[in-house]
DNA sequence: TTGTAGGCGTTATCAG
DNA sequence: CTGATAACGCCTACAA
């Protein structure tokens, strides 16, 4: 997986206030009055140079004699001259785009990633494309090998559930193209190990606080709604709230642990079967907000109050966190930070595949849990 | 705003299962052996004819022999060549790239414009370069000019509200790029004509029905949470709500009548002061669904019942709709097809300054709205 | 219908 | 440190 840097976006050179001799002052008012775009040529030619000293300082080469520098930097300025991305692409092999490529069903979890990753690509030239796709689709793999090969993407974005998958995981490596994943920590499991850079979330820590939170509120008999299984997310949540539970003595009731699919509609199902039983619990933890609102449906359904008859804890603090009624306490994570560390790290071309940067989730305590009453 | 028809995306030809010389059999299989990135060069030597002639065949041109043509998608097909989307964009001076512009807050509304222009975009070898901005920046024109003159896309599409911006507009008309706004329907009021194919929403259909619905559940004080009067869709909703209670002789109360701005917090605040009134209303319009979300935790809050105590209507039909208890009565803008319909169009090169698809709004009818008590 | 020469705007190579 | 010349992969113009 070794690979050349990528070569440094471009960036606007300050006006200087240098002084021209009056024919190429001249020669630059005609060109700004004819108004068409700027090329290479137009500044080698102003600046009595070669393209080819341009495209050192475009590049900002060190093997430029700075007088040299300053003087093609002011005749850009002047003729407002932006390099081409199509032709530099075409001539380094590679595009000033990066991909954003993920299969999340979670808008406010797009689109925060997408911000993230645009705060840090703002002001660079790079802009960045993004490719949705269907992991259970025939021609996944293919559809985004092709993605990334025929667009030369400068770089690649990994957002989870996908980016666990080891198909992808395999691409990406044959690929020859720099990547980044943003993933769930998967702490002690066993899996073989994985040779790309990561952005990882520790689900568990603000998990684990909310244990705490259930705890100090007398919560006893506490039921959990799972997620789905085939992400890892799930598993370090549960773990998370287990470690919670376990250090102040409690534990997920064996009877009151329901599967779940990270949805809506198995947020109302698993929370619907846990308030109907004969000893139904004081406190429902849901592996994501989705399920935690489909709890808060099952609970009304059922003419429960929240959090008086039963206390509600999510994951994710989703835009719906505060929107329904109370708001939800829920485990938050900086989505958008991670994001933007996350291109960042790509954009510096310092990564290995060793990196792997850890971002801490937290506990945010709203108006759906409340004291335990039995 | 003459503007050249964009050339038409690669697709990819079938494979033929026509029959080679042996010599060019080997070739072909040497080829494919090296794995090597296929170009234009290798088809056309393979193919025993010019580059031009592949050139052709791949742009679709009509002066190709047939037998020709076979021939060359057969090679094509045989070694996977694609043609780089960089080359070509050089060479036809344009990307394959359609941009998405927006400043828009709303995650589930972006995505689902994304979704919609993905859903057309697929398989046509263009893809979707997003681009937040700020309407309130002071470079914010300055920002989207350089977005787009440098990455020269071969479409823009703007949403609302920056796709009523005149200096956005102004902007466009300067830079010839096609373009399509998505906006709301400005009915009768007059402003300057606004030269760009648009996709617009009829959002007065269904918040007239909304008034038909609230006077058939016998409401007669209705009060109503207005959006941001800065965009249009505000005073769209507005009148089709007007419209349609008076239709039944019905009318906002005037002493029910909330400004608001589009935000959760707004429809909170402006919910609490209706509701707290002497004589309060039995029905709240409020302008999206954030605000409604507002309206059910001010009613909440006051300790009321929805729809018991009172009835509450939306706009939107965004995820939030569904997920608040009980779920939202709401007005549905078929956002994903309007992107699917803008892209099209774009991608068709066949629209016009006149261009001007009207979409439809129509009522959803859940369980926060219910019959008068009094 | 097909091919040749040249160009799109930039960078790489390798001399000076 | 600088520059001529040749790519990069494809298309347009003009010929044949």
């Amino acid at each position: 997986m070794a690979r050349s840097p990528a070569p440094k976006p471009f960036s606007q050179p300050l006006a200087s206030s240098r002084e021209f001799g009056r024919d190429i002052g001249d020669a630059i008012e005609d060109f700004i009055r004819r108004r068409k775009k700027a090329t290479i040529n137009d500044v080698a030619s102003l600046a009595r140079v070669s393209k080819k000293t341009v495209s050192r300082v475009i590049n900002n080469s060190p093997s430029v004699r700075p007088d040299t520098r300053d003087q093609v930097n002011e005749i850009i300025a002047r003729i407002g001259f932006r390099p081409d991305p199509q032709a530099r692409g075409l001539a380094f092999r590679r595009s000033f785009l990066f991909g954003l490529i993920y299969d999340n069903p979670n808008a406010t979890y797009v689109v925060n990633m997408q911000m993230g990753a645009l705060d840090s690509l703002r002001g660079s030239g790079l802009d960045l494309v993004v490719h949705p796709c269907d992991r259970h689709a025939d021609n996944f793999i293919e559809d985004i090998r092709e993605f990334i090969e025929m667009q030369r993407l400068a770089g690649v974005i990994l957002l989870p559930p996908i980016a666990e998958d080891r198909r992808l995981l395999e691409l990406m490596e044959e690929l020859d193209t720099p990547v980044i994943r943003v993933t769930a920590r998967s702490g002690d499991r066993n899996d073989p190990p994985i040779h790309t850079a990561q952005i990882v979330s520790n689900d568990r820590a603000g998990c684990a606080e909310g244990g705490d939170h259930l705890a100090a509120l007398g919560h006893k008999r506490i039921a959990f709604i799972n997620g789905n299984p085939a992400y890892p997310s799930a598993h370090e949540r549960r773990a998370g709230f287990e470690e919670g539970l376990r250090r102040n003595g409690l534990e997920i009731a064996p009877d009151l642990d329901e599967p779940g699919d990270y949805s809506f509609d198995a947020g109302i199902a698993a929370a619907t079967r846990l308030l109907k039983t004969a000893n139904p619990p004081t406190a429902i933890i849901a592996c994501n907000d989705q399920m935690a609102a489909g709890a808060y449906h099952a609970a009304y359904g059922l003419g429960l109050k929240i959090p008086e008859d039963v206390t509600i804890i999510g994951f994710d603090d989703a835009d719906v966190a505060t929107r329904i009624y109370p708001p939800l306490t829920t485990v938050r994570l900086p989505i958008r930070d991670m994001a933007r560390t996350a291109t960042e790290t790509l954009m510096s071309g310092e990564m290995t595949e060793q990196t792997s940067i850890v971002f801490q989730s937290k506990l945010i305590v709203r108006g759906s849990s409340g004291q335990a009453k039995r």
